[in-house]
DNA sequence: GTTGCAAACG
Protein backbone atom coordinates (compact mmCIF):
# COMPACT_ATOMS: atom_id res chain seq x y z
CA UNK A 1 0.00 0.00 0.00
CA UNK A 2 2.66 2.30 1.62
CA UNK A 3 4.76 1.44 -1.24
CA UNK A 4 2.31 1.90 -4.41
CA UNK A 5 1.28 5.45 -2.84
CA UNK A 6 5.31 6.35 -2.77
CA UNK A 7 5.64 5.13 -6.07
CA UNK A 8 3.15 7.05 -7.82
CA UNK A 9 3.82 10.04 -5.58
CA UNK A 10 7.91 9.57 -7.35
CA UNK A 11 6.53 8.80 -10.75
CA UNK A 12 4.25 11.47 -11.00
CA UNK A 13 6.58 14.12 -10.18
CA UNK A 14 4.37 16.01 -7.60
CA UNK A 15 5.25 19.44 -6.95
CA UNK A 16 6.82 20.10 -3.69
CA UNK A 17 3.85 22.22 -3.28
CA UNK A 18 1.68 19.25 -3.42
CA UNK A 19 3.54 17.28 -1.47
CA UNK A 20 3.68 19.63 1.15
CA UNK A 21 0.40 19.73 1.51
CA UNK A 22 -0.62 16.03 1.48
CA UNK A 23 1.46 13.41 1.52
CA UNK A 24 4.62 15.11 3.62
CA UNK A 25 4.25 12.86 6.71
CA UNK A 26 3.29 9.64 4.45
CA UNK A 27 6.43 9.81 2.40
CA UNK A 28 8.56 10.45 5.09
CA UNK A 29 7.08 7.08 7.29
CA UNK A 30 6.79 5.33 4.29
CA UNK A 31 10.68 5.47 2.79
CA UNK A 32 11.16 3.89 5.53
CA UNK A 33 9.71 0.66 5.06
CA UNK A 34 11.58 0.54 1.52
CA UNK A 35 14.04 -1.30 0.76
CA UNK A 36 16.97 0.83 -0.05
CA UNK A 37 17.57 -0.78 -3.83
CA UNK A 38 13.86 -0.16 -4.15
CA UNK A 39 14.68 3.68 -3.48
CA UNK A 40 17.46 3.47 -5.73
CA UNK A 41 15.51 2.31 -8.13
CA UNK A 42 12.92 5.39 -8.02
CA UNK A 43 15.88 7.88 -7.76
CA UNK A 44 17.14 6.28 -11.19
CA UNK A 45 13.96 6.49 -12.36
CA UNK A 46 12.96 9.94 -11.68
CA UNK A 47 15.44 11.24 -13.08
CA UNK A 48 14.41 15.04 -11.93
CA UNK A 49 14.43 14.21 -8.21
CA UNK A 50 17.69 11.58 -8.49
CA UNK A 51 20.09 14.63 -7.15
CA UNK A 52 17.58 16.49 -4.90
CA UNK A 53 15.24 13.42 -3.45
CA UNK A 54 17.58 14.03 0.09
CA UNK A 55 17.87 17.55 0.15
CA UNK A 56 13.45 16.95 -0.94
CA UNK A 57 13.13 15.33 2.23
CA UNK A 58 14.41 17.92 4.13
CA UNK A 59 11.71 20.31 2.69
CA UNK A 60 8.99 18.38 3.38
CA UNK A 61 10.04 18.10 7.12
CA UNK A 62 10.43 21.64 7.28
CA UNK A 63 6.96 22.69 6.13
CA UNK A 64 4.89 19.71 7.77
CA UNK A 65 2.77 21.63 10.05
CA UNK A 66 3.90 20.21 13.08
CA UNK A 67 7.23 18.61 12.93
CA UNK A 68 7.38 16.54 16.45
CA UNK A 69 10.16 14.26 17.10
CA UNK A 70 8.90 11.28 15.17
CA UNK A 71 9.07 13.02 12.20
CA UNK A 72 12.50 14.05 12.86
CA UNK A 73 13.30 10.45 13.65
CA UNK A 74 12.27 8.54 10.59
CA UNK A 75 13.73 11.43 8.67
CA UNK A 76 17.22 11.12 10.51
CA UNK A 77 16.74 6.95 9.84
CA UNK A 78 15.64 7.47 6.24
CA UNK A 79 19.20 9.29 5.44
CA UNK A 80 20.98 7.45 7.65
CA UNK A 81 19.80 4.52 5.97
CA UNK A 82 20.39 5.76 2.49
CA UNK A 83 24.12 6.82 3.07
CA UNK A 84 23.32 10.62 3.41
CA UNK A 85 25.58 10.45 6.79
CA UNK A 86 26.05 14.18 7.17
CA UNK A 87 22.61 15.01 6.22
CA UNK A 88 21.10 12.20 8.59
CA UNK A 89 23.66 13.92 11.23
CA UNK A 90 23.06 17.79 10.65
CA UNK A 91 18.99 16.93 10.76
CA UNK A 92 19.58 15.49 14.14
CA UNK A 93 21.70 17.81 15.89
CA UNK A 94 18.57 20.30 14.27
CA UNK A 95 15.87 18.45 16.25
CA UNK A 96 18.13 18.81 18.83
CA UNK A 97 18.30 22.06 18.91
CA UNK A 98 14.44 22.67 18.41
CA UNK A 99 14.19 20.87 21.96
CA UNK A 100 12.81 17.44 20.86
CA UNK A 101 13.55 14.51 22.48
CA UNK A 102 14.78 12.09 19.92
CA UNK A 103 14.18 8.41 19.66
CA UNK A 104 16.25 5.45 20.25
CA UNK A 105 15.72 5.19 16.25
CA UNK A 106 17.33 8.59 15.54
CA UNK A 107 19.83 8.19 18.51
CA UNK A 108 21.14 4.74 17.09
CA UNK A 109 21.05 6.27 13.14
CA UNK A 110 22.67 9.29 13.99
CA UNK A 111 25.24 7.19 15.30
CA UNK A 112 25.50 4.75 12.46
CA UNK A 113 25.66 7.77 10.59
CA UNK A 114 29.14 9.21 12.85
CA UNK A 115 29.96 5.77 12.44
CA UNK A 116 30.33 5.89 8.92
CA UNK A 117 31.60 9.11 8.25
CA UNK A 118 33.92 8.53 11.12
CA UNK A 119 33.18 11.97 12.82
CA UNK A 120 34.95 11.01 16.40
CA UNK A 121 33.51 14.54 17.80
CA UNK A 122 29.60 13.61 16.69
CA UNK A 123 29.60 10.48 17.84
CA UNK A 124 31.25 11.02 21.15
CA UNK A 125 28.64 14.00 21.62
CA UNK A 126 25.61 11.31 21.43
CA UNK A 127 27.54 9.02 23.65
CA UNK A 128 27.56 11.84 26.22
CA UNK A 129 23.97 12.36 25.99
CA UNK A 130 22.74 9.03 25.61
CA UNK A 131 21.52 9.09 29.32
CA UNK A 132 19.70 12.32 29.32
CA UNK A 133 17.49 10.80 27.00
CA UNK A 134 17.13 7.57 28.64
CA UNK A 135 17.87 5.49 25.91
CA UNK A 136 21.00 4.04 27.06
CA UNK A 137 19.46 1.13 28.23
CA UNK A 138 18.37 -0.21 24.35
CA UNK A 139 19.95 -2.86 22.71
CA UNK A 140 20.02 -1.13 19.51
CA UNK A 141 21.90 2.14 20.67
CA UNK A 142 24.11 0.42 22.64
CA UNK A 143 24.90 -1.84 19.42
CA UNK A 144 25.69 1.37 17.29
CA UNK A 145 27.70 2.74 20.09
CA UNK A 146 29.86 -0.71 20.38
CA UNK A 147 30.26 -0.33 16.42
CA UNK A 148 31.04 3.36 16.59
CA UNK A 149 33.63 2.69 18.50
CA UNK A 150 34.96 -0.20 16.89
CA UNK A 151 35.14 1.68 13.97
CA UNK A 152 36.87 4.66 15.76
CA UNK A 153 39.73 1.97 16.33
CA UNK A 154 38.95 2.41 20.16
CA UNK A 155 38.71 -1.12 21.52
CA UNK A 156 38.76 -0.28 25.36
CA UNK A 157 35.47 2.11 25.07
CA UNK A 158 33.85 -0.52 22.73
CA UNK A 159 34.48 -3.23 24.95
CA UNK A 160 33.82 -0.96 28.45
CA UNK A 161 29.96 -0.21 26.65
CA UNK A 162 29.93 -3.81 25.15
CA UNK A 163 30.47 -5.28 29.13
CA UNK A 164 27.95 -2.82 30.60
CA UNK A 165 25.43 -4.14 28.33
CA UNK A 166 22.63 -5.96 30.02
CA UNK A 167 21.37 -7.02 27.05
CA UNK A 168 22.79 -8.35 24.05
CA UNK A 169 21.86 -9.85 20.98
CA UNK A 170 23.43 -11.55 17.99
CA UNK A 171 24.56 -8.60 15.92
CA UNK A 172 26.28 -6.87 19.70
CA UNK A 173 28.64 -9.96 19.72
CA UNK A 174 29.39 -9.65 16.00
CA UNK A 175 29.79 -6.35 16.36
CA UNK A 176 32.81 -6.69 19.40
CA UNK A 177 33.75 -9.62 17.15
CA UNK A 178 34.35 -7.64 13.94
CA UNK A 179 36.12 -4.75 15.89
CA UNK A 180 38.77 -6.97 17.29
CA UNK A 181 39.15 -8.08 13.44
CA UNK A 182 39.66 -4.85 12.24
CA UNK A 183 42.33 -4.00 15.05
CA UNK A 184 43.88 -7.65 14.09
CA UNK A 185 43.62 -8.98 16.95
CA UNK A 186 42.73 -12.33 15.98
CA UNK A 187 43.22 -14.25 19.27
CA UNK A 188 40.87 -11.83 21.16
CA UNK A 189 38.61 -11.84 18.11
CA UNK A 190 38.88 -16.15 18.34
CA UNK A 191 37.62 -15.90 22.33
CA UNK A 192 34.75 -13.80 21.90
CA UNK A 193 33.82 -15.75 18.77
CA UNK A 194 34.15 -19.20 21.02
CA UNK A 195 32.02 -17.05 23.66
CA UNK A 196 28.75 -16.44 21.75
CA UNK A 197 26.27 -17.69 22.89
CA UNK A 198 24.55 -17.91 19.54
CA UNK A 199 26.43 -17.75 16.06
CA UNK A 200 24.57 -16.69 12.81
CA UNK A 201 26.06 -16.78 9.83
CA UNK A 202 27.93 -13.13 9.95
CA UNK A 203 29.69 -14.57 13.14
CA UNK A 204 31.12 -16.99 11.02
CA UNK A 205 31.59 -14.81 7.76
CA UNK A 206 33.56 -12.82 10.40
CA UNK A 207 36.07 -15.08 12.08
CA UNK A 208 36.58 -16.77 8.07
CA UNK A 209 37.73 -13.47 6.42
CA UNK A 210 39.68 -12.64 9.71
CA UNK A 211 42.14 -16.17 9.31
CA UNK A 212 41.44 -15.34 5.26
CA UNK A 213 42.86 -12.08 5.56
CA UNK A 214 45.80 -13.60 8.04
CA UNK A 215 46.70 -15.25 5.11
CA UNK A 216 46.06 -19.08 7.39
CA UNK A 217 44.15 -20.63 4.18
CA UNK A 218 43.99 -24.18 6.09
CA UNK A 219 42.17 -22.40 8.84
CA UNK A 220 39.88 -20.61 6.74
CA UNK A 221 38.72 -23.68 4.33
CA UNK A 222 38.22 -25.85 8.02
CA UNK A 223 36.11 -23.13 9.34
CA UNK A 224 34.62 -22.77 5.83
CA UNK A 225 33.84 -26.67 5.91
CA UNK A 226 32.32 -25.94 9.43
CA UNK A 227 30.00 -23.55 9.01
CA UNK A 228 25.93 -24.34 9.32
CA UNK A 229 24.99 -22.00 6.80
CA UNK A 230 26.97 -20.64 3.75
CA UNK A 231 26.20 -17.15 2.02
CA UNK A 232 27.56 -16.06 -0.74
CA UNK A 233 29.74 -13.91 1.53
CA UNK A 234 31.27 -16.73 2.79
CA UNK A 235 32.47 -18.32 -0.39
CA UNK A 236 33.34 -14.70 -1.34
CA UNK A 237 36.01 -14.81 1.93
CA UNK A 238 37.25 -17.99 0.57
CA UNK A 239 37.70 -17.46 -2.95
CA UNK A 240 39.22 -13.78 -1.53
CA UNK A 241 41.62 -15.65 0.41
CA UNK A 242 42.97 -18.16 -1.78
CA UNK A 243 43.20 -15.11 -4.73
CA UNK A 244 45.14 -12.66 -2.08
CA UNK A 245 47.91 -15.38 -1.53
CA UNK A 246 48.11 -15.87 -5.44
CA UNK A 247 46.52 -19.57 -5.42
CA UNK A 248 44.58 -18.74 -7.94
CA UNK A 249 44.26 -22.72 -9.17
CA UNK A 250 42.22 -23.27 -5.32
CA UNK A 251 40.51 -20.17 -6.27
CA UNK A 252 38.81 -20.74 -9.32
CA UNK A 253 38.26 -24.17 -8.31
CA UNK A 254 35.52 -23.08 -5.92
CA UNK A 255 34.39 -20.72 -8.53
CA UNK A 256 33.57 -23.25 -10.46
CA UNK A 257 31.84 -25.46 -7.83
CA UNK A 258 29.48 -22.44 -7.00
CA UNK A 259 26.37 -22.90 -8.49
CA UNK A 260 25.26 -19.67 -8.05
CA UNK A 261 27.28 -16.83 -7.55
CA UNK A 262 26.51 -13.17 -6.75
CA UNK A 263 28.29 -9.99 -8.85
CA UNK A 264 31.00 -10.03 -5.48
CA UNK A 265 32.00 -13.57 -6.29
CA UNK A 266 32.96 -12.35 -10.02
CA UNK A 267 34.37 -9.67 -9.08
CA UNK A 268 36.28 -11.19 -6.15
CA UNK A 269 37.95 -13.78 -9.14
CA UNK A 270 38.18 -10.30 -12.04
CA UNK A 271 40.43 -8.31 -9.07
CA UNK A 272 42.50 -11.64 -8.53
CA UNK A 273 42.92 -11.98 -12.02
CA UNK A 274 44.19 -8.27 -11.95
CA UNK A 275 46.46 -8.62 -8.91
CA UNK A 276 48.44 -12.02 -10.97
CA UNK A 277 48.85 -9.55 -13.99
CA UNK A 278 46.80 -11.93 -15.69
CA UNK A 279 43.81 -9.50 -17.39
CA UNK A 280 43.15 -12.25 -20.43
CA UNK A 281 41.48 -14.10 -17.84
CA UNK A 282 39.65 -11.32 -15.77
CA UNK A 283 38.19 -10.33 -19.10
CA UNK A 284 37.13 -13.52 -20.00
CA UNK A 285 35.41 -13.51 -16.39
CA UNK A 286 33.83 -10.05 -17.08
CA UNK A 287 32.62 -10.91 -20.19
CA UNK A 288 30.84 -14.07 -19.25
CA UNK A 289 29.29 -12.54 -16.05
CA UNK A 290 25.49 -11.77 -16.41
CA UNK A 291 24.65 -9.10 -15.33
CA UNK A 292 27.38 -5.94 -15.39
CA UNK A 293 27.05 -3.09 -12.74
CA UNK A 294 29.09 -0.03 -12.48
CA UNK A 295 31.79 -2.52 -10.11
CA UNK A 296 32.17 -5.00 -12.33
CA UNK A 297 33.27 -2.41 -15.17
CA UNK A 298 35.27 -0.60 -12.28
CA UNK A 299 36.93 -3.63 -11.06
CA UNK A 300 37.84 -4.46 -14.85
CA UNK A 301 38.90 -1.07 -16.10
CA UNK A 302 41.16 -0.77 -13.09
CA UNK A 303 42.83 -4.00 -14.12
CA UNK A 304 43.37 -2.66 -17.79
CA UNK A 305 44.91 0.50 -15.50
CA UNK A 306 47.37 -1.51 -13.60
CA UNK A 307 48.53 -4.14 -15.71
CA UNK A 308 50.03 -1.04 -18.35
CA UNK A 309 46.83 -1.94 -20.59
CA UNK A 310 45.73 2.04 -20.76
CA UNK A 311 44.24 2.07 -23.90
CA UNK A 312 41.91 -1.43 -23.01
CA UNK A 313 41.13 0.63 -20.08
CA UNK A 314 39.74 4.22 -21.67
CA UNK A 315 38.44 2.02 -24.21
CA UNK A 316 36.29 -0.04 -21.39
CA UNK A 317 35.42 3.44 -20.17
CA UNK A 318 33.70 4.34 -23.01
CA UNK A 319 32.24 1.22 -23.24
CA UNK A 320 30.91 1.84 -19.64
CA UNK A 321 28.93 5.05 -20.53
CA UNK A 322 27.59 3.84 -24.10
CA UNK A 323 26.11 0.94 -22.20
CA UNK A 324 22.95 1.84 -21.03
CA UNK A 325 21.35 4.28 -18.39
CA UNK A 326 22.44 2.89 -15.35
CA UNK A 327 25.80 2.03 -15.56
CA UNK A 328 26.85 5.06 -13.84
CA UNK A 329 31.07 5.87 -13.48
CA UNK A 330 32.21 7.14 -9.77
CA UNK A 331 35.00 8.12 -7.77
CA UNK A 332 36.49 4.77 -7.93
CA UNK A 333 35.77 4.97 -12.24
CA UNK A 334 37.65 8.02 -12.46
CA UNK A 335 41.18 7.35 -10.46
CA UNK A 336 41.57 4.34 -12.60
CA UNK A 337 40.49 6.82 -15.94
CA UNK A 338 43.18 9.11 -14.88
CA UNK A 339 45.57 6.92 -14.35
CA UNK A 340 45.00 5.26 -17.24
CA UNK A 341 45.45 8.87 -19.07
CA UNK A 342 48.64 9.43 -16.82
CA UNK A 343 49.74 6.55 -18.53
CA UNK A 344 49.06 7.13 -21.92
CA UNK A 345 50.23 10.93 -21.33
CA UNK A 346 46.85 11.76 -22.78
CA UNK A 347 46.76 15.15 -20.91
CA UNK A 348 43.98 17.07 -22.21
CA UNK A 349 41.28 14.06 -20.79
CA UNK A 350 42.86 15.91 -17.23
CA UNK A 351 40.70 19.05 -17.88
CA UNK A 352 38.23 16.87 -19.20
CA UNK A 353 38.22 14.82 -16.39
CA UNK A 354 37.79 17.68 -14.09
CA UNK A 355 34.68 19.20 -16.26
CA UNK A 356 33.50 15.73 -16.14
CA UNK A 357 33.81 15.51 -12.13
CA UNK A 358 31.93 18.85 -11.67
CA UNK A 359 29.35 18.30 -13.87
CA UNK A 360 28.44 14.84 -12.71
CA UNK A 361 28.82 15.93 -9.28
CA UNK A 362 31.21 13.17 -8.50
CA UNK A 363 32.64 13.92 -5.09
CA UNK A 364 36.56 14.16 -4.98
CA UNK A 365 38.01 11.79 -3.25
CA UNK A 366 41.73 11.20 -1.65
CA UNK A 367 42.37 8.16 -4.63
CA UNK A 368 41.20 10.27 -7.47
CA UNK A 369 43.22 13.30 -6.15
CA UNK A 370 46.43 11.08 -5.62
CA UNK A 371 45.53 10.26 -9.48
CA UNK A 372 45.41 13.72 -10.46
CA UNK A 373 48.74 14.51 -8.72
CA UNK A 374 50.24 12.04 -11.38
CA UNK A 375 48.22 13.28 -14.25
CA UNK A 376 49.42 16.99 -13.66
CA UNK A 377 53.01 15.61 -12.54
CA UNK A 378 53.25 14.45 -16.05
CA UNK A 379 51.71 17.43 -17.38
CA UNK A 380 54.85 19.52 -16.12
CA UNK A 381 52.04 21.05 -13.87
CA UNK A 382 53.62 20.90 -10.64
CA UNK A 383 52.13 23.58 -8.70
CA UNK A 384 48.81 21.85 -9.78
CA UNK A 385 49.80 19.05 -7.99
CA UNK A 386 51.27 20.40 -5.07
CA UNK A 387 47.78 21.95 -4.47
CA UNK A 388 46.12 18.56 -4.82
CA UNK A 389 48.23 16.94 -2.88
CA UNK A 390 47.99 19.48 -0.20
CA UNK A 391 44.46 19.41 -0.40
CA UNK A 392 44.08 15.49 0.46
CA UNK A 393 42.46 14.41 3.35
CA UNK A 394 45.36 11.74 4.68
CA UNK A 395 48.86 11.37 2.88
CA UNK A 396 49.37 7.89 2.39
CA UNK A 397 52.39 6.14 1.01
CA UNK A 398 50.90 6.46 -2.79
CA UNK A 399 49.93 9.99 -2.41
CA UNK A 400 53.74 10.47 -1.30
CA UNK A 401 55.21 8.74 -3.95
CA UNK A 402 53.26 10.38 -6.74
CA UNK A 403 54.20 13.92 -5.64
CA UNK A 404 57.94 12.70 -5.13
CA UNK A 405 58.09 11.08 -8.38
CA UNK A 406 56.56 14.68 -9.69
CA UNK A 407 58.84 16.67 -8.35
CA UNK A 408 61.43 13.96 -9.61
CA UNK A 409 60.46 14.14 -13.10
CA UNK A 410 59.86 18.32 -13.01
CA UNK A 411 63.42 19.03 -12.00
CA UNK A 412 62.34 19.67 -8.32
CA UNK A 413 65.11 17.24 -6.48
CA UNK A 414 65.10 19.08 -3.24
CA UNK A 415 61.48 19.20 -3.04
CA UNK A 416 61.56 15.52 -3.48
CA UNK A 417 64.10 14.59 -1.06
CA UNK A 418 61.88 16.68 1.21
CA UNK A 419 59.14 14.96 0.95
CA UNK A 420 60.65 11.82 1.61
CA UNK A 421 61.96 12.86 4.96
CA UNK A 422 58.33 14.26 5.57
CA UNK A 423 57.23 10.96 4.68
CA UNK A 424 59.89 8.97 7.05
CA UNK A 425 58.62 11.19 9.67
CA UNK A 426 55.06 10.42 9.50
CA UNK A 427 55.83 6.69 10.17
CA UNK A 428 54.69 6.01 6.83
CA UNK A 429 56.46 3.07 5.18
CA UNK A 430 58.12 3.74 1.66
CA UNK A 431 57.75 1.12 -0.74
CA UNK A 432 59.30 0.20 -4.27
CA UNK A 433 57.26 3.02 -5.94
CA UNK A 434 58.40 5.70 -3.30
CA UNK A 435 62.14 4.88 -4.00
CA UNK A 436 61.84 4.93 -7.87
CA UNK A 437 61.06 8.86 -7.56
CA UNK A 438 63.69 9.11 -5.02
CA UNK A 439 66.17 7.86 -7.39
CA UNK A 440 64.82 9.66 -10.02
CA UNK A 441 65.20 12.78 -8.15
CA UNK A 442 69.05 12.00 -7.75
CA UNK A 443 69.34 10.70 -11.08
CA UNK A 444 68.54 14.39 -12.17
CA UNK A 445 70.20 15.99 -9.37
CA UNK A 446 73.52 14.01 -10.51
CA UNK A 447 73.89 12.97 -6.79
CA UNK A 448 75.47 9.95 -6.89
CA UNK A 449 76.46 9.50 -3.50
CA UNK A 450 73.35 9.78 -2.20
CA UNK A 451 72.09 8.28 -5.30
CA UNK A 452 73.81 4.99 -3.58
CA UNK A 453 72.84 5.29 -0.32
CA UNK A 454 69.37 5.68 -1.44
CA UNK A 455 69.70 2.10 -3.19
CA UNK A 456 71.15 0.72 -0.63
CA UNK A 457 68.20 1.99 2.07
CA UNK A 458 65.86 0.44 -0.15
CA UNK A 459 67.39 -3.03 1.20
CA UNK A 460 67.62 -1.89 4.91
CA UNK A 461 63.25 -1.24 4.23
CA UNK A 462 63.59 -4.96 3.48
CA UNK A 463 62.65 -4.01 -0.26
CA UNK A 464 64.57 -5.60 -3.51
CA UNK A 465 65.35 -3.19 -6.40
CA UNK A 466 63.64 -4.02 -9.10
CA UNK A 467 64.76 -3.75 -13.13
CA UNK A 468 63.61 -0.51 -12.76
CA UNK A 469 65.50 0.56 -10.08
CA UNK A 470 68.70 -0.89 -11.36
CA UNK A 471 68.00 1.03 -14.45
CA UNK A 472 67.78 4.24 -12.89
CA UNK A 473 70.94 3.43 -11.33
CA UNK A 474 72.65 2.12 -14.26
CA UNK A 475 71.36 5.93 -15.48
CA UNK A 476 72.99 7.80 -12.94
CA UNK A 477 76.20 6.36 -12.62
CA UNK A 478 76.17 6.45 -16.43
CA UNK A 479 75.60 9.99 -16.40
CA UNK A 480 78.31 10.47 -14.12
CA UNK A 481 80.36 8.86 -16.53
CA UNK A 482 81.22 6.15 -13.76
CA UNK A 483 80.57 3.44 -16.84
CA UNK A 484 82.48 0.66 -15.64
CA UNK A 485 80.82 0.84 -12.21
CA UNK A 486 77.50 1.02 -13.89
CA UNK A 487 78.30 -2.20 -16.20
CA UNK A 488 79.50 -4.08 -12.51
CA UNK A 489 75.96 -2.76 -11.21
CA UNK A 490 73.82 -4.58 -14.51
CA UNK A 491 76.38 -7.87 -13.83
CA UNK A 492 75.09 -8.22 -9.97
CA UNK A 493 71.28 -7.78 -11.10
CA UNK A 494 69.36 -10.86 -9.33
CA UNK A 495 67.17 -10.70 -12.29
CA UNK A 496 67.78 -10.33 -16.18
CA UNK A 497 68.20 -6.84 -17.18
CA UNK A 498 65.69 -5.30 -19.63
CA UNK A 499 66.43 -2.67 -22.50
CA UNK A 500 66.04 -0.02 -19.88
CA UNK A 501 68.98 -1.04 -18.20
CA UNK A 502 71.22 -1.51 -21.40
CA UNK A 503 69.96 0.93 -22.88
CA UNK A 504 70.59 3.85 -20.09
CA UNK A 505 74.18 2.30 -20.38
CA UNK A 506 74.13 2.20 -23.45
CA UNK A 507 73.09 6.29 -24.16
CA UNK A 508 75.44 7.08 -21.29
CA UNK A 509 78.34 5.47 -23.91
CA UNK A 510 77.63 7.27 -26.06
CA UNK A 511 77.74 10.91 -24.17
CA UNK A 512 81.07 9.66 -22.76
CA UNK A 513 82.44 7.94 -26.13
CA UNK A 514 83.17 4.62 -24.69
CA UNK A 515 83.16 2.03 -27.38
CA UNK A 516 84.12 -1.02 -25.33
CA UNK A 517 80.64 -0.89 -22.93
CA UNK A 518 78.76 0.44 -25.46
CA UNK A 519 79.23 -2.65 -27.91
CA UNK A 520 78.26 -5.13 -24.85
CA UNK A 521 75.15 -2.93 -23.76
CA UNK A 522 74.32 -2.55 -27.75
CA UNK A 523 74.54 -6.02 -28.32
CA UNK A 524 71.86 -6.87 -25.41
CA UNK A 525 70.00 -4.04 -26.73
CA UNK A 526 69.77 -5.68 -30.11
CA UNK A 527 68.70 -8.97 -28.59
CA UNK A 528 66.19 -7.93 -26.73
CA UNK A 529 64.46 -5.86 -28.85
CA UNK A 530 65.68 -6.13 -32.74
CA UNK A 531 63.68 -4.06 -34.27
CA UNK A 532 64.15 -1.16 -32.63
CA UNK A 533 66.57 1.22 -34.41
CA UNK A 534 67.38 3.74 -31.76
CA UNK A 535 70.61 1.48 -30.61
CA UNK A 536 71.87 0.94 -33.95
CA UNK A 537 72.09 4.60 -34.51
CA UNK A 538 73.71 4.91 -30.70
CA UNK A 539 76.29 2.75 -31.34
CA UNK A 540 77.01 4.24 -35.05
CA UNK A 541 77.25 7.54 -33.02
CA UNK A 542 79.98 5.90 -30.63
CA UNK A 543 82.26 4.61 -33.58
CA UNK A 544 81.54 7.72 -35.46
CA UNK A 545 82.77 9.69 -32.43
CA UNK A 546 85.67 8.06 -31.81
CA UNK A 547 86.45 8.52 -35.74
CA UNK A 548 85.71 4.22 -36.49
CA UNK A 549 83.88 5.90 -39.49
CA UNK A 550 83.88 1.99 -40.79
CA UNK A 551 81.85 0.67 -38.11
CA UNK A 552 79.85 3.68 -37.77
CA UNK A 553 78.78 2.92 -41.65
CA UNK A 554 78.41 -0.69 -40.86
CA UNK A 555 75.83 0.14 -38.32
CA UNK A 556 73.71 2.63 -40.52
CA UNK A 557 73.75 0.01 -43.39
CA UNK A 558 72.12 -2.65 -40.53
CA UNK A 559 69.66 -0.03 -40.12
CA UNK A 560 68.81 0.94 -43.68
CA UNK A 561 68.59 -3.13 -44.40
CA UNK A 562 66.07 -3.52 -41.48
CA UNK A 563 64.42 0.00 -42.61
CA UNK A 564 64.21 0.56 -38.66
CA UNK A 565 62.98 3.72 -37.37
CA UNK A 566 65.58 5.81 -36.02
CA UNK A 567 63.88 6.80 -32.75
CA UNK A 568 63.37 4.10 -30.16
CA UNK A 569 59.81 4.86 -29.03
CA UNK A 570 57.75 7.87 -28.67
CA UNK A 571 57.72 9.29 -25.19
CA UNK A 572 54.66 11.42 -23.40
CA UNK A 573 56.19 14.33 -24.28
CA UNK A 574 56.30 14.09 -28.26
CA UNK A 575 52.49 12.87 -28.14
CA UNK A 576 51.09 16.71 -27.18
C1' DG B 1 16.61 -0.21 13.83
C1' DT B 2 22.15 -2.18 15.17
C1' DT B 3 26.77 -6.11 12.59
C1' DG B 4 29.07 -8.23 7.35
C1' DC B 5 31.75 -10.54 1.88
C1' DA B 6 34.24 -7.23 -2.99
C1' DA B 7 36.31 -3.20 -5.67
C1' DA B 8 39.99 2.26 -6.24
C1' DC B 9 45.19 6.15 -6.43
C1' DG B 10 52.06 5.50 -7.62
Amino acid sequence: MLLHRVKSFLNNQLTIKQAKQIHAQILITSLNHLQPSLVHQFLLSTTNYSASVFVYVREILYHLQKPDAFSWGCTVRFLSRHGQFEEAFSLYVEMQKLGLYPSTHAVSSALRACARTGSKTGGISIHAQVHRYGVCNCVFVQTTLVDFYTKLGDMDTAKRVFNEMLEKNVVSWNSILSGYLKAGNLGEAQRVFDEMPKKDVISWNAILSGYAKMGNMDKTLSFFQQMPEKSFASWNTLISGYMERGEIESARRFFDMMHRRNNITWITMIGGYSKCGDAESARELFDEMPEKDHLAFNAMISCYAQNSEPKEALKLFDDMLKSGVNIQPDGVTLASVISACSQLGELRFGSWIESYINKHGIQMDDHMATALVDLHSKCGNVDKAYKLFNGLRKRDVVAYSAMIAGCAINGKAIDAIKLFQEMVEAQIQPNLATFSGLLTAYNHAGLVEEGYRCFNLMKDNGLVPSTDHHAIMVDLLGRAGKLEEAYKLIKSMPVKPHTGVWGALLQACSVHKNVEFGEIAAKHCFELEPSTGGYYSLLANIYASVGRWQDARRMRRNMDRKKLDKIPGCSWTEST
